[in-house]
DNA sequence: ACCCAGGGTCATA
DNA sequence: TATGACCATGGG
């Protein structure tokens, strides 16, 4: 186990990229159809998909459910798996209608919130995560792939333990640290970033995903 | 041509 | 519980 704290490498990524301010949405709602939309797929095609909503004026959950699936089916084109997304923004909607409102759901406690997210299908651990993160801005450390693979080249984690370990594990690791709401928000933003902008474009950071990072002040 | 992208569900053993 | 198949567009 490498000896740098996990809060350390979040001070040096955060140096390094600056604020992120995550999620890219205009409502709490965008962020939670985002969620769904970006499932194994790149935020790109995502962005194209939002604005098809938005053009046909759909961004709302009521318009949402009127609509006919061959039609969301279209407008969801750019993100691929269309049939299944639109299957899951349907269910998610009904959920959401269900409810009342955000307001009504905030009211709920993490625990609880988390519970009725993950009983949605088509939101599993990971969306859930971003969704009471970004969306309700609760204090939940978003573990994605990017996550595992980082912290296990680094040596902190195998990359293979479950989802609620590793959740767990972070969360405990930073557990001392203020506004945990805010430096999750960063972090998880921090590693995606990092992954996107950094490991491919450095050739020296091939093996070791922190890259100039990792070498001139973590390890 | 191949691989990956801000995952999750379902069937099978 | 633990794999594997499947979903599907767009960019590198």
């Amino acid at each position: 186990m490498p000896s740098t704290s996990i809060f350390q490498i979040y001070k040096s990524l955060f140096q390094h990229y600056g604020e992120q301010n995550w999620w890219p949405a205009e409502t709490p709602f965008e962020v939670m159809l985002g969620a769904i939309l970006t499932q194994n797929t790149s935020w790109r095609n995502v962005e194209k998909a939002i604005e098809n909503l938005k053009a046909a004026a759909a961004l709302d959950a009521n318009t949402l459910l009127r609509t006919r699936t061959e039609i969301l089916v279209q407008w969801l084109r750019p993100v691929g798996y269309f049939n299944v997304k639109a299957a899951r923004l349907k269910n998610f909607c009904h959920w959401y209608t269900a409810q009342g409102s955000y307001e009504r759901l905030n009211k709920l406690d993490t625990h609880k919130l988390r519970d009725e997210l993950l009983s949605i299908n088509g939101v599993g651990p990971e969306t859930a995560d971003d969704m009471l993160l970004y969306a309700f801005r609760r204090p939940v450390f978003v573990i994605d792939a990017y996550t595992r693979r980082l912290f296990a080249r680094l040596g902190y984690l195998e990359g293979d333990v479950s989802y609620e370990a590793m959740r767990t594990w972070f969360e405990k690791k930073l557990s001392h640290v203020e506004n945990k709401e805010q430096v999750f928000n960063e972090y998880h933003a921090l590693i995606v970033q990092h992954a996107k902008y950094h490991c491919k474009k450095n050739p020296a950071c091939a093996g070791c995903c922190l890259g100039k990072i990792c070498k001139a002040r973590i390890d």
